[in-house]
Order: structure tokens, then sequence, then C-alpha cells
DNA sequence: GTCTATACCTCGATAGAC
DNA sequence: GTCTATCGAGGTATAGAC
């Protein structure tokens, strides 16, 4: 599209550079308060109006960075994927499979439960279509899920994780714990503290609801 | 509001019953079109219009039975609350609790699968104030998790479910595989049939991940 | 690149004839 | 009670001045 960028001169301080920088600092605040309200209100109520106050720029400047709301969520589910994937490298690989695949569980409720975990509809057609077209996001699932099932083998070649289970469903039950209304359920209740819920879900998750 | 309704003579056979069953037949018609719309497109994806159209009238004529869209969904959840109701009152009491925690475990898997569970936003406050104000529902809910309780504290009591977990997480545990997205997932995978994924989610549900 | 202003659309809800 | 026709609110996206 645009095809005159201005070669500088030896000698020039880089004048794209700056300019750059404060152009990514922007997406990153359009990000953040993107990544907010999808938390708080899920896609279909978050509008576009809103984003654009809590940034702090005119909607149609919102357009000039993001061709659409779809693309909106798609880089907020991009970032926290790549949180995610920052986390689990960041794990110590020597420590038995199963604790972290508690880890990573536990992450992902810690982080919805600090009003940080965006909220799709599973169903909605055209969002779905971006997020399988935006690279970001779907090399970082990747890489979490390569992760995730080299430790789910693992786990069950050690005998510590229920071999009867297809890997795959291990991998969408910890998924599912990053959008569980079980936190949301037992937070409203007001009888637990975070760190109560957290590890509440993440016993029935991991021991299940019979006695051991 | 209609002041005007006709004295049935004596020896008049009832008109007015008939036109009430009518009525019921038309309002029964609607909350299937609801129910099934809910369950495939959520309540945000859902419009009044469709409703209308599916049912075979006019969207004002829906409004005459149904001040609102809330009122719609508030409908079609009690109707899925009551048939909950009915299918927990139908099983063998006399059996292992924990075996009938499950039993309405499997039972809410089953409906989603078939594309019968509506799907409301948790979030939504106009919806909410709605549901938690429909006596239909608030009963119906209010009786399965009676009796559901009192299933839990049982299980608990014989030693078959986790004495460690409070009851209302159970609870909250058994009521979120209604909307547990791993079914769908796995069902998206294709490569088992219902009766697996249902003995699947059942395993994790109740057995946990760990091996035993 | 950012702003104001607006086009265009969809949706929930209603008025009024029949 | 049902219909046609429409209103008003609110949504995404864009045009054009600066």
């Amino acid at each position: 599209m645009a095809s005159a960028v201005p070669t500088p001169r030896p000698g020039t301080p880089p004048k794209r550079s700056f300019r750059e920088q404060m152009h990514i600092a922007r997406e990153d605040a359009i990000v953040s308060a993107v990544n907010r309200l999808l938390a708080e209100k899920g896609f279909d109520a978050m509008t576009v109006d809103e984003v654009a106050v809590e940034v702090g720029i005119a909607k149609a400047s919102l357009y000039k960075h993001f061709p659409s709301k779809e693309d909106l969520a798609a880089a907020a589910m991009a970032r926290v994927m790549e949180r995610a994937r920052a986390f689990l490298e960041g794990l110590d690989g020597s420590r038995a499979p199963l604790e972290l695949l508690r880890d990573a569980a536990r992450w992902t409720m810690e982080v919805q439960l600090a009003g940080e975990m965006p909220s799709l509809p599973s169903e909605n057609s055209s969002l779905r279509a971006t997020l399988t077209t935006h690279k970001g996001y779907v090399d970082g699932l990747m890489e979490v899920s390569e992760r995730l099932g080299a430790w789910i083998s693992a786990a069950q070649a050690d005998g510590s994780l229920n071999p009867a289970l297809p890997p795959i469903a291990v991998l969408y039950t910890l998924y599912a714990r990053a959008c569980d209304p079980v936190l949301g359920f037992l937070k409203g209740a007001g009888l637990y503290s975070n760190e109560q819920i957290i590890e509440m879900v993440l016993s029935t998750c991991f021991d299940g609801l019979r006695k051991r």
C-alpha cells in the first residue's frame, strides 16, 4: 500500500524507528484495553466505541490500526497466548510432568480470576475465521499445545496421568479451565479466597469428585 | 387488559378452554424454537426475527406472548430446568448417591450434545434480572439444587465423594457440565461418538485426570 | 495519523389497520 | 390475535478536513 518510504540518509538519526515505537506503544495500549473489556464483558457486549474511549483516541483511529472488531479480539487472544507460551517456557522442565500440567492449569485460572482472560463466543463464525488466520495466535496455540502435549504423554508414560484418556481430551480439559464458569460462581458466592477457589478447582480437575 | 370475555351459555361447549389450549400450544412452539436457537447460537446471536420466522408468526405476535427477548430466554431456561427436575424425580432414589449424581451429569451432557441446551451469557445483567424473577425457573432451580445437594451430602457421608470439597463447589461443578466446551471440542475433532465423549468427560469429572 | 461527522445496517420493540 | 410497516437505539465501518 504505502510505497513512498523515505530512505534515511547516512548520519541521520533513525526517525522511522521512533515513530514505529510510538506506533507499537499505541497498539499495545489498544490491545490492553481490548483485553480488559473482553474479559469483563465478552466479545458481543464489547463495543468498538468503548475501546476507543478507554484508549483515549477516536474510533476511526482504531480502524487505522486494526481492520475490524474481530482483529481486535484476535490481537488480544494472540497476546494472552504469547503470555501462556512464555510462562510455560519459564517452567523448570526437569520437574514431574504432572506438576508442570498442574502449574499450567493454575496459571490459566489465575489469569481468569485476575480479570485478564478474554472470553470469546465459540460459535461466532466470523471470529473463528479471523482467529484461524491470525499468525501470532495460531503459532502460539501450536507451540503451547505441543509443549502441553509432550508433558501429557510423559505423565501418562510415568503413570501419574490416567493412560485411558486420549491425550487430546486431556489437552482440551486443561484449556477449558481458562473459561471455567465454576471460578466465577464460587467467587460470586463470596465464601472463598481466590487461592482457595483455585485449589478447589485444581482438585476437582486432577483428582476428580470421587474420594481417593 | 382484555375485558370483554364472552360468558359461555349453559350447555355450550367450553370455547375458552379450547382457545387457551391453542394459546398454550403456540407458546409451546415458541419456546421450542427459542430453545433450539439458544442452543445453536446463544442469546446474543439469536434474533427475535429468527424466532418469529421459525415459529411461522409475525414478530409483533411474539410480543403479545412474551414481553421481551429476555423473557423468551427465561421461558426456555424454565422448561429445560423442569425437564431436569422431572428426570431427577424419575431416578431410583434407593441407588447409591454417587451413581445418581453421575446420572445427573450424564443427562446434562446428553442434552447439550443433542443441541437442546440453551446457552446464555453469564454476564448479561438484564438477562440475569429476568431470570431471577422468573418463578418457574427459580423454583425449578431450587428443587433441582436441593435434590442434588441431598445426594452430595449423602455421597460424602458414605465415603464415595471427596469430603474435603464444599458441597457448593461440587454442585457448581456438576452444573458446569451442562455448558462444558470440551464436549463441543471433542465433537469437532470427529474422532469419537457421543457416547464415548460423554464417558470421557464423566471420567475426568468424577475420577480426575490423575491415574487412580 | 488523528479527528469529527456520518453513512449504512441490524435489532428490539411498537403502532394501528384488520 | 395477527398482520404490515416503522421507529429509535446502537453497532461497525468509512469519508473528508486538518
